[in-house]
DNA sequence: GGACAAAGGTTGACATGTAAAGTAATTGCA
DNA sequence: TGCAATTACTTTACATGTCAACCTTTGTCC
């Protein structure tokens, strides 16, 4: 199970196998990176990452969403989603109403007190956008947007 | 603090308020995404991304590291290097070792057995990659790195 | 040589992400 | 009608990320 003379080949190895592991790697740096900036700047209005898009979703609906449909708006595992929306409820800034009419489906409410903490960080969060990538040239920013959107497609499409 | 007439706002906002946020909101997903199938792969061999991504760090240096200069190199918040060293060791995956110079400083050292599995999880690994990128052209693939390397100049070099 | 600040880690408390299994309400269909 | 499959969630268990605070060991400056 364990062949011998591993360490021998360190050598041999290249910083990346390949392009593609080095673009992947660029990927997910990238994305902790910005993951990081984002969450420390929501945190300063009480909210985590996960929090803010799920408000950020239902705000964008307009109406209450089924717990699932937000879920899958998140390519969050469906688990998860209990928990977040559990917080939510507690500091008031959803509340779930069980549907009448399928009495399994449980949707979500964005309250006006989200609402308000929603717009007090859109301006901070738009400046904290131009601030992390804002010296990219608009060619660039849409390239970049354009070649993510392609990455993806190979995993959109089928499974989940 | 909950300014009124918020909801009626909503119909106002673009999917994306803008570009820099697009290209944002893109590297996250992505990343979401393949560090998602990432995870799935590995865990077959037993491991999880982040426990990979310290054994690969660990194989590419060919000898001991003290433990921040790991959690270094992963961006990640020192903490979080502990209990995730402490499951490797565990598995029986790295080893610590007091530094008798200065008492203050562990270094981590992979093992055999760990090396074994990384082995195993190379070929695999590449055709992932392959899978999930490899209908980018090769110019696509180097432009994609440039511009997220280029992305990450702005918050790379200062604080942090 | 002794107090103090700095460096390297660890601990504790909390929010997620994930898989696997369980619950309750509906549907599909024979 | 009646029961199995499906659907929408919830619960449980475990690995991470995060921050704040703490413990040791060193380094420094008087």
């Amino acid at each position: 199970m364990t062949p011998p003379g591993l360490k021998d080949e360190l050598k041999k190895r290249n910083p990346f196998d390949s392009k593609e592991q080095e673009a992947i790697l660029n990927i997910l740096r990238t994305s902790d990176l910005f993951h990081n900036r984002l969450g420390r700047l929501l945190r300063e209005y009480g909210l985590t990452g996960s929090q803010y898009n799920v408000l950020r979703i239902l705000r964008g609906e307009g109406k209450p969403l089924p717990s699932l449909e937000i879920a899958g708006r998140l390519i969050q595992v469906v688990p998860a989603i209990t928990g977040l929306i559990d917080r939510l409820e507690k500091q008031d800034l959803v509340s779930r109403v069980r549907c009448e009419k399928d009495r399994r489906v449980v949707y979500v409410e964005i309250t006006d007190k989200a609402l308000g903490i929603l717009a007090q960080i859109d301006d901070p969060l738009m400046q904290m956008h131009q601030q992390l990538i804002g010296h990219l040239t608009p060619p660039e920013l849409q390239q970049l947007i354009d070649l993510l959107e392609k990455s993806r497609e190979a995993v959109t499409r089928d499974s989940e």
